[in-house]
DNA sequence: ATAATTTCTTAACAGTGTTAATTTAACGAT
DNA sequence: ATCGTTAAATTAACACTGTTAAGAAATTAT
């Protein structure tokens, strides 16, 4: 029984609403686990309605997580206006790993899921743009320390630093994430992981350090 | 069409192409684009067949990987021989790194997925034995390097800087395994990130370097 | 009032993992 | 040699999945 005629802003009120639904479900019981029926059941509507606002499933899941990972980026420019280069790496990595750690199951989607090259195009993240993009925050604010003069003579390649800083970072989270719960490993707290990999990898690049180990 | 009664010989034969024709399919096409009737398909047999060797498509490629991490555990022990401990420390993480990268559906399935903790009992490989577990054995190293006396004062807790080199270079091969096809990313050479990555930690954790940046 | 359009639904397709019931063949005992 | 037992494999089915085609109800336009 389709009610009614909607408007422009009625159609978004409902997509939204999937979307909504979608995050709800997909968080709490991971990503593969929810099915097209168990979202549209959730808002009282057809499986099938959710084909009219999406192509398909990944298309849905995509818009949820592009949506989180504009706020991360969003939230990250706060950071990015700190003075010291630094501090704003350092901003940075944590800023990062705190979303990490707080959105598993997005985290887990975007960065821990190997996808078919075309699916670029199936996200609304403009990549490379500093202002939604965090890996190109993190290569902008290595890129402006690098040309500071703040890394080590032998370090000729920013773009190699911030990948490596990211595999670091990327590192201790996903290690969570996967194995979190795995009880044969007596891991240390994901914190103090967390701080001795940041600790360790910029002691080691910077030229000068202000506490050194 | 049931051929003939089997013996013991007959009925691992079997478990094992089985396992054969799994490894194969899943790590041409990925693990959950793989059906349980295409692996019986592949050796002639139905699916319900497979069922009579593994309790599950889960078991089934648990019992796949496991074999072949057996198989690294064991090639690694060569490498545990090395008198040096650094090199030892060094030859593990290329050892496990180079498993990684040319085993990338194995790789994900065992570090990159969340799963139910108890799927541990599902496992044949026996946590913590360093024998079988490849993280048992650089845990093992980190700590003969410890008690050797080869990492800087401030370090404290084995445990802990064997997590950290462990989530270095796993940061480094799961980005490479998740997103090494994305190209809006200008990735450098994969031996690169892992060296820089290798020589950084082990730079600011180790007391003694031969050759500093 | 009739026609067209929008919105939504039901029904169906082809596929999945998995299980129940069943067939076929080989064996041991009478 | 024939019986029943057991093992090995099969077919058929269940309850799902993502997705699509066709249809129904309500609104709008002519």
């Amino acid at each position: 029984m389709p009610p009614k005629i909607k408007s422009v802003a009625e159609r978004e009120e409902l997509r939204s609403r999937i979307m909504q639904a979608a995050r709800l479900l997909f968080v709490e019981r991971g990503i593969e686990a929810v099915s097209m029926r168990e979202i549209a059941k959730k808002i009282n509507y057809s499986a099938t309605t959710l084909y009219h606002h999406f192509a398909d499933k990944e298309s849905l899941l995509q818009a949820v997580c592009d949506e989180d990972f504009l706020n991360l980026a969003s939230s990250m420019r706060e950071i990015m206006q700190l003075p010291d280069l630094v501090k704003r790496i350092e901003g940075l990595a944590n800023g990062y790993a705190r979303f990490a750690l707080q959105n598993p199951s997005h985290y887990r989607l975007m960065f821990m899921t190997p996808r078919a090259p075309c699916d670029v195009e199936k996200t609304r993240i403009q990549r490379g743009n500093t202002e939604q993009d965090a890996y190109a925050q993190l290569k902008q604010v290595v890129h402006d320390a690098f040309v500071a003069g703040l890394f080590k003579p032998a370090l000729t390649d920013d773009a190699l630093i911030a990948q490596t800083l990211w595999a670091g970072i990327h590192g201790v989270c996903a290690l969570q994430i996967a194995l979190g719960g795995e009880d044969w490993i007596e891991w240390r707290n994901v914190n103090e992981r967390l701080a001795l990999m940041q600790k360790t990898l910029l002691q080691s690049m910077l030229r000068h350090v202000d506490a050194p180990m």
